[in-house]
RNA sequence: GCGCCCGUAGCUCAGUAGGAUAGAGCGGCGGUUUCCUAAACCGCAGGCCGCAGGUUCGAUUCCUGCCGGGCGCACCA
């Protein structure tokens, strides 16, 4: 890497001067004049060198070993410009060469074992545009923390009990009695979606009229085991996995409650609810039991035990023991994923566990601190320029699979690709509707709010980013398709020597410290951009330099820049899993 | 009222663990194709980075206050 031979020859320089900082910031300019790489380290050693920025620049270059550079100023206030020789920038050839898939792969995790848990939806309807955005959002942190060598687990958590499954069952026992055209009565707070009518048919059609007299349970559990279903096939086709790698573990919340009487949630045989008792976090009062958030500098205690009805608990307890049942599991890295909406939800369960870890009532691996929560702002689905309501009790919003279809509906297909069998078309049509659904909302910061232009998706065919990076890796398989590569060793890469293939491999350099920043900052969207410059520094490089010509050398060296290129931009995609068509 | 997020070009949004002259796409205007896929490339126009203070050599980035928008603030999940 080009910044750590930067950072390596500042260290050296530092030494020699006997001063030293804790890191060495080393950026990449916006302008060229400000030389390849920069660096602001003159700031921070100017006191250890008791002079202005300026001075201590000047003091670092003159001790510094400038042979892979061609030039090294210092300008401004204090900054530092390294302009590096072509050999060094050519060297960032041969190792991506070298690396090949393993480019840009970290060690930040190895030996280390992480746990995402998303999605998490109750089987109480399908998949829906509000859990559009979290989905793809945990699918890519997963496959970033995979890259960085953690030992994975992908975790959906959810509840088949309670209330709204209740309701569940009910509504679909009205609606099938409705279908029979039997006197029906559909429950006031019940689910008024389609679905529920298709469900109700799916058992008509299997169990004809048998069913009148049975209880909304068995109603429940045919619904549940449908909705599941259809859930699993969704996020199937969004993160393009097979069936047992969309997620690891379905984690059923009354795995939580293994002991005779649930309502006081267990976790491995230690009652949570008695630890917080203990640690002076929980108390009674006027029937029912309290978290004592405040000790822990919430705003409000909060109700962990119900003083009405059966004393069930709240879902704060469940979720606080599922916590504790995490960080128990042994896991480095505990990744929760939550829309906006569980903001106070999750702050009143990492204080508990954070006054559980204090009050030594958790075992000392178990330190909170290993958890990390990700919030993303919500995703307005925008239609015809406004904004589409919706309310999950009334059905009228729009599934993840209706979202992908529309979006598949308006691709259009290359001429070539009308040539080959309706099936291969489709397959064609499926994979960029799911490449513009992913990217699209992962080019965005998960905390920005987002509007979700349906009507632009959908005409986005020719102008939109997706195409134009998958665009830039067709350019480069057309090419290679059309020329068989000399090897390595016998290809004299001296021989690049314009502006465009220099700005390339620098950018390739960039790649695995992208990466890097991605995935300890959680931020998928420094990739998609990436990977839209890197395809912007690949269709001017083409535009401006023909690759296959008479000189035989020249054409093998850009050939080889070519697959460089080509395999970061296929780690871009597997990272963010796009799928790269070979022509398009 | 309290907590968190956001406010950057006409529109949609990147950038910000303090750095130099703030970016992209779309939209607008103009140009480029006998040549490996023009789904491309080049140029122009467009900005008090919500407002006001503070910290600093330096603030779009950090702090405080205010304004505007979103989401929460259940013995619902």
């Amino acid at each position: 890497m080009l910044k750590e031979l930067v950072r390596e020859k500042l260290r050296e320089a530092m030494a020699k001067l006997g001063v030293d900082a804790p890191k060495i910031e080393i950026s990449v300019p916006d302008k060229p004049e400000f030389g390849d790489l920069s660096s602001n380290v003159a700031f921070t050693i100017k006191a250890a060198l008791k002079s202005s920025p300026r001075e201590a620049g000047q003091k670092l270059v003159e001790q510094l070993d400038k042979s892979a550079f061609e030039k090294v100023e210092v300008v401004g206030p204090g900054f530092i410009n390294f302009f590096l020789k072509r050999e060094s920038v050519l060297e960032v050839l041969s190792e991506v060469l070298l690396q090949r898939e393993t480019y840009g792969k970290l060690a930040l995790g190895s030996g280390k074992r992480a746990q995402v848990e998303w999605v998490s939806a109750n089987p109480t309807g399908p998949l829906h545009i509000g859990h559009f955005r979290q989905a793809v959002l945990g699918d890519v942190i997963s496959r970033l923390l995979q890259n960085a060598g953690y030992d994975l687990t992908r975790e959906y958590y959810f509840n088949n009990a309670g209330q709204q499954m209740r309701r569940l069952g009910n509504s679909v026992k009205a609606r099938y009695l409705e279908i029979l055209e039997l006197p029906a009565q559909f429950p006031e707070d019940g689910y008024q979606g389609e679905y529920i009518y298709e469900i109700a048919q799916m058992i008509r059609d299997k169990h004809g009229s048998s069913w009148q007299e049975r209880d909304a349970v068995q109603f429940k559990e045919f619904a549940e085991a449908a909705l599941f279903t259809e859930i699993k096939e969704t996020l199937k086709r969004l993160f393009r996995l097979a069936e047992n790698k969309v997620f690891d573990i379905y984690y059923n919340e009354t795995w939580l409650y293994d002991e005779p009487d649930h309502k006081f949630v267990y976790v491995n045989n230690n009652q949570v609810l008695d630890s917080l008792r203990q640690a002076d976090l929980a108390y009674d009062k006027e029937g029912a039991v309290w978290f004592k958030a405040t000790a822990m500098g919430r705003p409000d205690d909060r109700v962990l035990v119900r003083s009405k009805g059966e004393r069930d608990p709240t879902y704060r307890l469940p979720d606080i023991a599922y916590h504790v049942n995490k960080l128990m599991r042994g896991f480095d890295l505990v990744i929760d994923i939550f829309g906006a909406d569980h903001l106070d939800t999750y702050q009143d369960v990492l204080a508990a566990l954070r006054g559980l870890y204090e009050r030594k009532k958790l075992p000392s691996s178990c330190n909170p601190e290993k958890i990390r929560v990700l919030i993303h702002q919500f995703v307005t689905l925008v239609s015809s320029g406004k904004p589409v309501k919706m309310s999950k009790r009334l059905a009228n919003y729009i599934t993840i699979d209706e979202l992908i279809d529309e979006l598949k509906s308006t691709v259009e297909l290359d001429e070539a690709v009308k040539l080959y069998d309706s099936a291969t078309q489709e397959a064609v049509k499926e994979d960029f509707a799911i490449n513009v659904a992913r990217y699209f909302i992962l080019m965005r910061s998960p905390n920005s709010h987002v509007n979700f232009d349906l009507d632009l998706a959908k005409q986005q065919s020719k102008e939109n980013p997706v195409y134009y990076i998958m665009y830039a890796y067709t350019r480069i398989a057309a090419i290679r398709d059309k020329y068989e590569p000399m090897s390595v060793a016998t290809v004299n890469l001296d021989l690049l020597k314009e502006r465009e293939e220099l700005a390339l491999l620098k950018k390739l350099d960039e790649f695995p410290s992208i990466v890097s920043d991605a995935t300890e900052q959680l931020a998928p969207q420094f990739l998609t951009t990436y990977s839209y410059e890197l395809a912007r520094l690949v269709h001017d490089f083409y535009e401006k330099h023909r690759v296959i010509s008479e000189n035989q050398a020249l054409t093998d060296a850009r050939i080889q820049l070519l697959s460089a290129v080509q395999l970061v931009l296929k780690r871009c995609f597997e990272l963010l899993e796009l799928k790269a068509p070979e022509r398009m």
